[in-house]
DNA sequence: CCGGTCATGTAATCGGTTACATGATTCG
DNA sequence: CGAATCATGTAACCGATTACATGACCGG
């Protein structure tokens, strides 16, 4: 996996938008990244923390007692662009759905083409909120000049998302020949 | 992340097939499903040896001393049927590249152009390296009936990689219009 | 004989998730 | 007032990678 940690990237872009705190962090994180980024609060925090003995990010009182707005401090933006820069670290793939698939044989055709159905129906899903998220990107003013970034995320979640259902059609059709399963099962009469 | 060990499932899937030592689990993992899996020693020898304790796998002697081979028993193969039928655990989405893009306003707009080359050349080659996979698959006598199910890992990974390349041409054109980089990056005549 | 491949295994480490503990605030 | 939301953090755990240690065998 990353050998780098890319969380600290995710925290330091983020904050590089806007300040806030750790909690809308992962909101911000989940609900705006979530097509291709995650973090949970058990990274985000210590992280924050982390980010904060280094100089990187700054903590200030936020609107409630208890709660910290996080800034990114000029240290932290230098240090942003230099993250950035760094190579891509490729994550190994790791694709549940094709590993099950890959050993069909053994679940039948039925189940198989059940599972490729869900992953159609989930990435019309991911289709629909990728219009939302379009359709938001296009309202929101474009103070910073990220616009055009964004909308290279979106693409590419839509290409995905239109290149699955597309293999899923293509699957299903492929299944289709199969109808007597190599080993039937649940069929001792 | 997957809560679940689909290492086992990938080492029994394997041995489903046929019968083979440690290090030949790995090569076959990374030549056959590398496109959708992968599994390191570390991972492969730990799991050999418990799934030996739990009697799901067999070891024989392999033709060379110290080698072991593995092979399924039937409450392996029992074992493997119920994994794979189990419902899939989604991994959390973690897109490196997407994530420097999104922030791509730090790297300016060559920066980010590149990045996306570099990305569109890795899905040309893996389109190439499909190309192999698919010949090797229709190539080799289907004894176990299992051509039918490799083929749509095969179908699955055409289709990514050639929704990669529609996006990469699309994403260099949304980014044609950005000339000066909103922070011009060593001009500092 | 030497380097590459086949082969097995362990130790250190890490990135990351989950669950838990805690508490203030807001809203119906 | 009670439930949902906002908010911060910690601890346990685990899946996984990397690096290391070891050694036999094969081909040139």
């Amino acid at each position: 996996m990353a050998r780098v940690n890319q969380t600290e990237i995710a925290i330091l872009g983020a904050l590089s938008i806007e300040p806030m705190t750790g909690y809308a962090l992962r909101e911000g994180i989940r609900d705006v990244l979530g097509h291709f980024w995650s973090e949970s609060f058990g990274q985000i925090y210590p992280a924050l923390a982390e980010l904060e003995r280094a100089g990187l990010v700054e903590r200030a009182q936020g609107d409630r007692p208890g709660a910290s707005v996080f800034s990114l401090t000029a240290a932290g933006l230098t240090r942003l662009e230099a993250r950035l820069a760094e190579p891509i670290s490729a994550t190994p793939p790791r694709n549940g759905l094709l590993l099950r698939l890959f050993f069909g044989r053994h679940l039948g055709p039925e189940a198989c083409k059940s599972l490729i159905r869900a992953r159609r129906a989930e990435a019309e899903h991911q289709l629909a909120e990728l219009a939302q998220i379009r359709a938001a990107n296009a309202r929101v003013p474009d103070l910073t000049g990220d616009r055009a970034y964004w909308t290279l995320t979106i693409l590419a979640g839509e290409h995905g998302a239109q290149a699955t259902i597309a293999w899923a059609d293509a699957a299903l059709a492929e299944l289709e020949g199969l109808s007597p399963p190599t080993e039937p099962r649940k069929d001792h009469s």
